[in-house]
DNA sequence: TAATTATGTAATTACATGATTACAAATGAT
DNA sequence: ATCATTTGTAATCATGTAATTACATAATTA
C-alpha cells in the first residue's frame, strides 16, 4: 500500500523540470550512465546526482553497478500506482470530459451573481 | 499549453499530504470557507492559507469572497491536464499492465548476470 | 458606533532545496 | 604501478518551505 510519505517524495520528485526531463532521458535510453546522462544537461554532474537521490528515494528510478559505471533505469510503478489512484478519486469529474466545464460554468454563475449581489 | 512552470508548481502544490487532503476537502465540501476548512486541520489557521495560497498558484484552487467570507473550490483541470500528458507518455508501459513487470524482470536478468560475471 | 467575527499581512524561526567547487575512492587501461 | 576516468562525498551558499505568533483589515451584528 502506498503511504502518504511515499506520494509526498514522488509528487516532490516530480516537481523539478529536470527530473521529470531526466525520467524522460531514462525512459528513451534505459541503461545510461550517470556521466553521460549529467552530459545532456547545464547543470552540473553533482546537480544530476543529487537529482538522482531524489528520484531514487521516491522509488522512481533504480541503478545497478557496472564495473565503474552505474546504470540508471527509470522505474514508473509509483507514477501507475499515482495515475490509479487519481483515476479513481477524479473519475466521477473527467468520465465525462463535461465535468470540470460544468463545475467552472456553476462557479462563473456564482461569481456573476456575487458582482450583481453587491452592486 | 502548459508549461513546465506550471507543471513544477501543480507537482509542487500536490507534494505535501495537508495540500492533498485540502483538495479532498474542496471536493467533499465545495464552497467551504477557510476557517471551517482550517479547523479540520492540527496546524494554525495562518498554515492552511499558506497552503492555499501555494494550491491558488497551481491553479488546483480558486476563490470567491462572499461577505466576509471567502469560498474556496477546487479545479481539477491541471490534474486532468497532466493526467492526460501521463496516458499520453507512459501508456506504452501500462498499456498492458505486465509492462513494468517485464522492466523489472529484465532488470533482475541484468543484475543476475552482472553478479556471475563478477565471479 | 462598538463589539465580534472572518480573513489577510508581517516578522520570525528552523529546516530543506538546489546549486556550486574541491577533494576522495574505486575501477579500468597502459 | 601509474595514470586517467567514473562515480561518490564534503563543505558551502543563497534561496525557498513550513510553521509559528502578533497585529491589521474588512464585514456583520447588537
Amino acid at each position: 500500500m502506498i503511504t502518504n510519505d511515499d506520494m509526498d517524495h514522488v509528487f516532490h520528485a516530480l516537481a523539478h523540470t529536470t527530473r521529470r526531463e531526466i525520467l524522460d532521458h531514462l525512459r528513451a535510453e534505459p541503461g545510461i550512465s550517470v556521466g553521460d546522462l549529467a552530459a545532456k544537461f547545464d547543470v552540473s554532474r553533482i546537480a544530476v546526482m543529487n537529482h538522482l537521490t531524489i528520484l531514487e528515494r521516491a522509488g522512481l528510478m533504480t541503478s545497478e553497478k557496472q564495473g565503474r559505471s552505474r546504470k540508471l533505469y527509470i522505474n514508473i510503478m509509483p507514477i501507475q500506482e499515482i495515475h490509479d489512484r487519481w483515476t479513481d478519486t477524479y473519475s466521477a469529474y473527467w468520465a465525462d470530459r463535461l465535468g470540470h466545464i460544468k463545475v467552472a460554468a456553476e462557479a462563473a454563475a456564482r461569481a456573476a451573481k456575487g458582482e450583481l449581489d453587491n452592486e
